[in-house]
DNA sequence: CGCCTGTTTGACGACAGTCAAATTAGGTGG
DNA sequence: CCACCTAATTTGACTGTCGTCAAACAGGCG
């Protein structure tokens, strides 16, 4: 099972300063089961939210039927922003998660909070980045072969590891939302890639091995 | 030509706080000609800029060539964030651009500022989540539609006009590279468009005509 | 055991990519 | 102002990757 043990959690929450010792300036904790909505697009957007430990998945829904996952919270990552006073996207958990939540007029009072805010967002975004390139520019195999090697590094995995398991916290279904594909697609793309040996498909199917994980990073072309 | 006129532009900077009274604080005008670049994937990250007037594009480009547009960053947005101490992406302006830049070491110093960037890049996500769902789940001529609505959203077009004319501030290679497409693929598509009568494409060929933004918008297939 | 959900595989078609050539726009110098 | 040259755009013919529709298979749970 993928849950708090598998992923990398980042417990640091920083000491709050004297300006900051208002009780909820340290946040709300949220435990959350696998599948829970946290909000949907819509809601009045009054919280952020700090993944502690878990998975969530940002999601928009066209007026079709059409799903892309926008983005995939990981320990230490931001959700809960928006532009307007309402959701755009929705969020819910892949896994088993825990969040703090803070509510928006709190940011506008801590500087403790906000500048460990603009210091996450810049990796977020930057990460957001690197799923842009998968989006536009891969290959079906490209993005599948991205993707394990993002969680690889999510994991408690040793960077110079040969060889290494990832667990897959999504279902097939969500692995193609999120990597602008169709079920289909990404379940083909991993049958021929297990054939090929670039991966081993366990018998729980959220399992992968990767037996040479340079010569995925060949086939992934990621810049990373 | 698309330039400060065409695009709306903040010039609304917020005065500095007393303790913010360093001149660095409020930063340092560049002004750049189109096509310039402000800075390479691999340089050392130690600003950060705000546009004032004009575009930039943000793109990375793979080992074998292809390149993505990861952002246009339009007046009020910032760039040149980055998870490590190097530049992810490299940076270019689009047309004629006026930068604001700031040290990164001010931004550790001074709350306004960093208070100003949350505010600013939680809209900027969401705009990035909007893209990401153009390249993930919409067709060639629904990521078109929808770069031409975003733009007519940026001039300075009353909200509810049924007609109106576009600018592109960029060759059709930048619009295919920013959408995920090939350069071909953006021409068919807004020739087949223009013979629909959906779009008038002039003279000049960056210059779009809407006839109808409402039948475009629902072409588009835009959440927003 | 039977049901439901998630996954896998197959056959076929369509949308967008590739390669190539023609046309047009824009800039420079005579 | 025009001729020329280069870069950008457009169009065509063909190919390939991925999507669609459909059916079979596997696993978890009452």
């Amino acid at each position: 099972m993928f849950g708090q043990t598998a992923l990398a959690v980042d417990r640091s929450f920083p000491r709050m300063r004297a300006t900051d010792a208002r009780q909820s300036y340290s946040g709300t904790v949220l435990n959350l089961a696998k599948h829970r909505s946290v909000y949907l697009a819509g809601d009045d957007a009054d919280r952020i939210y700090e993944v502690e430990s878990g998975a969530v998945m940002l999601s928009r829904i066209l007026d079709d039927g059409r799903r892309q996952v926008v983005e995939i919270v990981f320990p230490g990552g931001i959700c809960g922003l928006s532009s307007g006073d309402v959701y755009e996207s929705c969020c819910e958990t892949l896994t088993p998660t825990v969040l703090r939540s803070f509510k928006k007029t709190d940011l506008a009072h801590s500087d403790t909070l906000r500048s460990r805010i603009v210091e996450k967002l810049q990796s977020q975004i930057a990460r957001i980045h690197d799923h842009t390139v998968s989006l536009g520019r891969k290959t079906a195999e490209e993005r599948v072969c991205t993707l394990i090697l993002r969680l690889r590094e999510l994991e408690n995995v040793r960077a110079d590891a040969k060889e290494c398991s990832v667990a897959l916290p999504m279902t097939r279904t969500e692995i193609a939302d999120y990597l602008g594909l169709t079920l289909e697609t990404v379940c083909r793309t991993l049958s021929d890639l297990n054939r090929r040996k670039l991966v081993q498909v366990g018998a729980k199917k959220s399992e992968i091995r990767v037996p040479n994980v340079e010569r995925l990073r060949q086939v992934a072309h990621c810049d990373a």
